[in-house]
DNA sequence: ATCGTTGCAAACGTTTTGCATAAGG
DNA sequence: CCTTATGCAAAACGTTTGCAACGAT
């Protein structure tokens, strides 16, 4: 389960603004800036790191490990990454700052996070597709609350379910076809 | 793992208001509701669901599968419910409106939804308590986004993660002694 | 030469399933 | 009596781990 459309496209994204912390010069390439923190944590610079920053930045989607893994060369091929060596990268890129991951379903979505500003999602639950969103007001009113609460807010998670505007034409659509019959 | 606290107390809480649709009268109790929502579906009124009920809501915790069926009667008691029928019960209790779940690292957790408002949480990252709040403006800000993208919102999950007050003193507490050494 | 990294296989923790038996309506 | 529910064992799910071989620094 869990494997179909997303990742292998084209457009190459420009890094625009470092996520936070560190002087991280805005111009960088999400694998410069990945092969920077690699060394400055005295990790090693692999063929399949490098080919995994290429692969997971090559296209702008949310994705699974799994869909990942199915965009991939398979065993015995040039580039072949192995299931377990996905999972650990996913995590560095993370840790790196160039991805961020939230759950959906029970499974570890990732998406941009280096050169791409916060956003939040709409979750169609009828397609499944994610929508992304920027609001400004989200961020003081969770601001306020911490504060109510003495909390000191690191981050946050926000997703809205219910349906998205294609699906619920095609579901008046159908409606429509019912009603005749 | 994922077996501590929660579960097992005292404080009886009576059905506030309903969440949603249908003539709910309010002063139903959890297990009334219950009962009306498997006469309204044909399903069947068993010890082990009767005894879920009244466990589940006996007392307000959030609490996830694992920590309900360690406060559960062993194999080989009285009252004693299988795993599968834990899981299978739970899932009809999200059904029937009395429980909400959302996910936490990879787990299911359950809260009351039944008789209870709606809210959202601060998840404390170091010991991992949930913290629950509400905010008004919130509904508000999350019609206002779905409007613009003509997306119809049928609820949401907002999890801000961060270090609620406690924490936070007994790292201060730990660092002061730390400058000490 | 060192020590982080990889691929493999096998495990993990949580949740779900198929099926025979039990029990509610 | 008919059908749904249960318990069991076993599977499924996504993910992680131990380990020997490998390869970057």
């Amino acid at each position: 389960m869990a494997s179909d459309e997303p990742i292998g496209g084209g457009l190459d994204i420009e890094g625009v603004e470092a996520s936070g912390l560190g002087a991280v010069s805005v111009s960088m390439s999400p694998l410069e800036r990945f092969e920077e923190y690699l060394q400055s944590r005295g990790l090693r610079n692999t063929d399949q790191r490098r080919f995994l920053v290429e692969r997971v930045f090559s296209q702008h989607e949310h994705f699974d490990a799994d869909q990942l893994i199915d965009q991939l060369p398979r065993k015995g091929h040039a580039n072949y990454v192995s299931r377990p060596t996905v999972y650990r990268t996913l995590k560095e890129f993370v840790d790196a700052g160039l991805l961020r991951s939230f759950e959906l379903n029970g499974r570890a979505i990732y998406e941009h996070d280096y050169g791409y500003p916060p956003h939040d999602h709409l979750h169609c639950q009828q397609c499944q597709g994610l929508i992304e969103f920027h609001n400004e007001e989200l961020k003081l009113l969770i601001a306020e609350v911490a504060k109510q609460h003495r909390f000191r807010a690191i981050g946050h998670r926000l997703v809205v379910e219910g349906l998205c505007d294609e699906c619920l034409k095609k579901r008046a659509r159908s409606r429509r076809q019912q009603d005749r019959v």
